[in-house]
DNA sequence: TCTGGGGTCCTAGGACCC
DNA sequence: TCTGGGGTCCTAGGACCC
């Protein structure tokens, strides 16, 4: 049976849903009307543009560039810092209508959903299911959308990204020469800027080209990834809407450094701090990790990381701060200029299954113990409170994920 | 000029075992 | 002396997404 999908894409969505709130606390201006970006900050060397206005957008600003290079294009550009507290409320105000037409949704990101609306059409056609989506959060929540409307998800995620903001398109099997064949191929999703000049070097230039091209020869040269383009391009994809909440595969945090480091004791410091929030985190999921990784990022933005296998899975602060420590060591280079530091953990296991076959020891059970109370502190008295002697001021530089 | 942070998936080479 | 493969696990790095 054909499935009936839709994908829901917020136009803007960190400077529209700021310029909501914005409205909503008074301000005269709505910045979705004037050259406005949300920006990281160029003092902690996190200067580069989050989303931009459509106006912004005319001054060829582009999303991921620097805020250097936004002001060069626009000296007048007006800058907003994020606030990600804001983004998850209207994110899930998003949801919660979204919901009022199918259970089955899939939240891609803080942004975007796909919707199984297979079995919840009622009678209505599911064009007029996206129209009627596309008013209603206009209407009800202020800011607007595009919707994709098609068979599978691939061809309603590049339904949703034709022409913006606020519009809804179709892309049904018998649209793909006219609507899809016809863009380049840097618009197929998954297909990056490495791949591009690949492509290009095969007189492959728009995403009809790469459909015409002989599966063999793609999946010859590029492996999986080449089967999946050729498939993409032709409109084929089988993946469902994974609807139920999916566990995390890793968990990471990274920072980038308001100035190198080339001290090592600084970056274990740095380092500690970030295990604690990973852990934090994990905990919070109910799950082990099994594997732990360290990355670094020098000056000249060379990236290496280094990963070791636990011994047996866990989600102690002590125990994966001690690996983290010695992949540190291992990997640094003494006298190298440190950009970036991050710490993640993969491989993850949940906690309940690997209770039944465990027997812990008593070492453990102590130390299980202090986490889960430092946790349960954190919970009641927010982040920063709770931090282990010697890096409190360290604290401050980190963001901290909730 | 100055270049985030959080993810997922894939590949390739080496180690090791049968 | 000179010669195997196949399979799995581990690790480093890369590509892509938002």
């Amino acid at each position: 049976m054909e499935r009936q999908i839709l994908h829901v894409d917020v136009n803007n969505a960190f400077l529209s849903w700021t310029a909501v709130e914005m409205l909503k606390e008074g301000s005269k201006i709505d910045i979705r009307q004037i050259p406005a970006i949300i920006g990281g900050d160029e003092s902690k060397r996190s200067g580069i543009v989050l989303a931009k206005s459509p106006k912004a957008k005319e001054f060829g600003i582009k999303t991921a560039e620097t805020i250097y290079q936004a002001k060069m294009k626009c000296p007048n550009i007006q800058i907003y810092p994020s606030n990600f507290t804001i983004y998850k409320k209207y994110s899930n105000q998003l949801y919660n209508l979204l919901l009022e037409y199918t259970d089955k949704i899939e939240r891609f990101s803080i942004d975007e959903c796909f919707l199984d609306m297979t079995h919840y059409l009622m009678n209505d056609t599911l064009l007029n299911k996206g129209k009627e989506i596309n008013k209603r959060v206009k209407e009800e929540l202020g800011f607007t959308v595009n919707v994709g409307v098609a068979h599978n998800k691939l061809l309603a995620k590049m339904a949703s990204d034709f022409t913006k903001p606020d519009r809804v398109h179709t892309l049904f099997e018998d649209e793909i020469p006219t609507k899809m064949w016809t863009l380049p191929i840097s618009e197929l999703f998954m297909i990056g800027k490495k791949t591009v000049p690949k492509l290009y070097n095969m007189q492959i230039k728009t995403i009809g080209d790469l459909a015409k091209t002989p599966q063999n020869l793609l999946i010859k040269k590029f492996g999986k990834h080449g089967l999946m383009m050729w498939e993409y391009a032709n409109g084929i994809d089988k993946s469902e809407v994974e609807y139920k909440p999916q566990k995390p595969k890793g968990i990471g945090n990274s920072i980038t450094l308001s100035q190198n480091i080339s001290n090592i004791e600084k970056l274990e410091e740095i380092l500690l701090a970030l295990t604690e929030q990973v852990t934090y985190r994990l905990r919070k999921e109910k799950m082990l990790a099994n594997v732990v990784n360290v990355q670094l990022r020098t000056h000249d933005f060379k990236d290496t990381s280094h990963q070791k296998k636990l011994a047996s899975s866990t989600s102690s602060t002590k125990e994966i701060y001690a690996k983290a420590k010695e992949l540190l060591n291992q990997m640094y280079i003494r006298g190298s200029q440190i950009r970036l530091i991050g710490l993640r953990v993969d491989n993850l296991v949940d906690e309940e299954q690997m209770q039944i076959s465990l027997f812990t020891d008593n070492k453990n059970e102590k130390q299980e113990k202090l986490d889960k109370t430092i946790d349960k502190l954190k919970e009641k008295y927010g982040y920063n409170l709770i931090t282990r002697a010697g890096k409190m001021e360290l604290d401050d530089k980190i963001k901290f994920k909730k």
